[in-house]
DNA sequence: CTCGCTGCAAACGTTTTGCAACCCC
DNA sequence: GGGGTTGCAAAACGTTTGCAGCGAG
């Protein structure tokens, strides 16, 4: 834990190592609320603040990811319902749409074909994270 | 936009034809905070908790859908950096990993070989939606 | 005429912030 | 010892809810 944290140029807090810990230990995927929860029975005056304070700092140094959800707060809509992909541009922060029934028509033929044990699939999205290059010339 | 809402089974309302004409005009991927903005030019006195049931009523009726991102509020975080991909289950809520390498390959040669004319694309992880099977026997 | 929708405002849950005390380096 | 980190509490933010009045069907 220690080793990771340092690696990662961060320094190796005990709430940050219990952090980590409890966030490894948790096989899906958290919610801050959860990962203080875990943590919780070992260090009862860790605070939530110190959770969100950490998960940001894991994620900034790359130790931890942030999973795209459609529900929870700060929604965003889009009226085109047509089957369509994103790019999201880490640097505008902008969603465009990319529409290629190709890859639509590959992807679905490859999940066709590999089948899944006990999931059944209606429909897929592809998340494609990027920059938007802005041409000069 | 009065025939889009009854065709759905809505009742066409000026707000809601208001709020989904602004949804329509806006091209990116609105919250729903701008698209009140967007329609408050028209109709000073239509409020943002009105725009926030019609949208939900629009993805009920199927004729919007939400984006997932990964800011905004009720985040979820994934200690596993490693590419991957997600199963959410529109059923339990649960988000699943799916691992793999093939997959993966596939969709980097087809948008390596493809090509953005301004994006440069640096990771994806493709968003599968569809129920989890119980299996009974 | 009825039932669903609107507008308003209050409530809610999650995330962020400010700041003094703390402790890793 | 110094500067990043913690804990606490307050504030901010986006979203949801309750309810009286309105309006589409």
């Amino acid at each position: 834990m220690r080793d990771l944290l340092t690696r990662a140029g961060l320094r190796a807090t005990q709430q940050r190592m219990l952090i980590l810990g409890g966030l490894l230990a948790l096989r899906d995927h958290p919610t801050a609320e959860q990962v203080h929860r875990q943590v919780a029975a070992k260090a009862p005056t860790l605070s939530l603040g110190t959770v969100y304070k950490a998960l940001d700092s894991f994620v900034v140094a790359g130790l931890v990811k942030r999973v795209a959800v459609a529900d929870g707060a700060a929604r965003r809509y889009d009226a085109d319902c047509s089957p369509h992909h994103h790019l999201f541009c880490t640097a505008t922060q902008e969603i465009l749409d990319y529409r290629d029934p190709q890859l639509d028509q590959l992807i679905q033929e490859f999940l066709a074909a590999r089948g899944f044990e006990n999931f059944q699939p209606h429909s897929f999205s592809l998340h494609i994270i990027g920059e938007k290059i802005i041409r000069s010339a």
